[in-house]
DNA sequence: CTTGACCTTCCAGTAACTGGAAGGTGTACA
DNA sequence: TGTACACCTTCCAGTTACTGGAAGGTCAAG
């Protein structure tokens, strides 16, 4: 297979593949005789891992773990449960990062009465020295 | 002011301030005999408008625009609102794609022991060919 | 007159790609 | 046999929003 139909059966770009490959996340695969990349089902499956693996939010260094410990039949299960475990937790900051944003866009929205008038909730709050705190971080807690 | 004050003062750090300048979206400050940045308190309030708004997740872009409305003494709040309602809009989808994302690490983790044992049905999912579609980004609906 | 904190500019690196240019390959069709 | 066209190659640059570090200038105190 090239580099075209391992991208379709991916479903990451062909950029992409050549990009992980660069940075030593997949292995050079086998050069055809005009140089184009050529794929095994096996590399495919690889592929596939390393999308869905994306996909969850892992980082390409966690990938990269994930990958060894895929490839190593003497791994433990705990080891992956580990990154895992780990993952959901910074999706949870992340959300809950998010969720704070949300809310102090909601409350400022309406409050603005989005007219053509110049008088506007949203920029005072912004500009305001007194609303200080509804605008930290409360992510650290 | 030197910056390292209004830094304090305003939670952007030195670099960032400097940053912000070189890209066009602070004027440049006056400055000192010796070559230093000086900041008036009017300088103060737009970086805490600038930090405040980056916190509530917008864009650098967009808070150019911001601050442009908030300059423009015939802005209507209208514009405002738009730009924070497609703001809450781009992190309800960030918040989807999270929650996705946890649902499933949620599931895969929940049915992992986590022992000793290699067998780990998050490596096999993450590699099984029939799984396809729990992996998938439900984010576009 | 020196120490130390603070400031300056500039270059490079981060994460994870993505776009585009310039050019080679492979094949189907006239 | 030619040529059109899709597909492939490498390499360089750009994206977002900073951050780190080096080399060196400024300023106030003691």
């Amino acid at each position: 297979m090239n580099i075209g139909e391992v991208s379709k059966k991916s479903g990451l770009p062909a950029k992409t593949i050549r990009y992980y490959e660069s940075i030593g996340l997949l292995p050079k695969p086998h050069r055809s005789e005009g140089g184009y990349r050529v794929y095994t089902s096996n590399d495919l499956m690889t592929l596939r891992f390393v999308q869905r693996a994306r996909r969850l939010g892992f980082s390409v260094g966690d990938v990269e773990n994930l990958l060894a410990l895929w490839r190593d039949q003497h791994r433990s299960s705990s080891e992956v449960k580990k990154l895992a475990i780990q993952q959901i937790g910074s999706i949870d900051q992340r959300i809950r990062a998010l969720e704070n944003m949300r809310g102090v866009l909601i409350d400022l929205t309406e409050r603005c009465h989005g007219d053509e008038r110049p008088d506007c909730p949203i920029l005072d709050d912004l500009a305001d020295d007194e609303t200080e705190d509804r605008f930290a971080d409360e992510t650290k807690t």
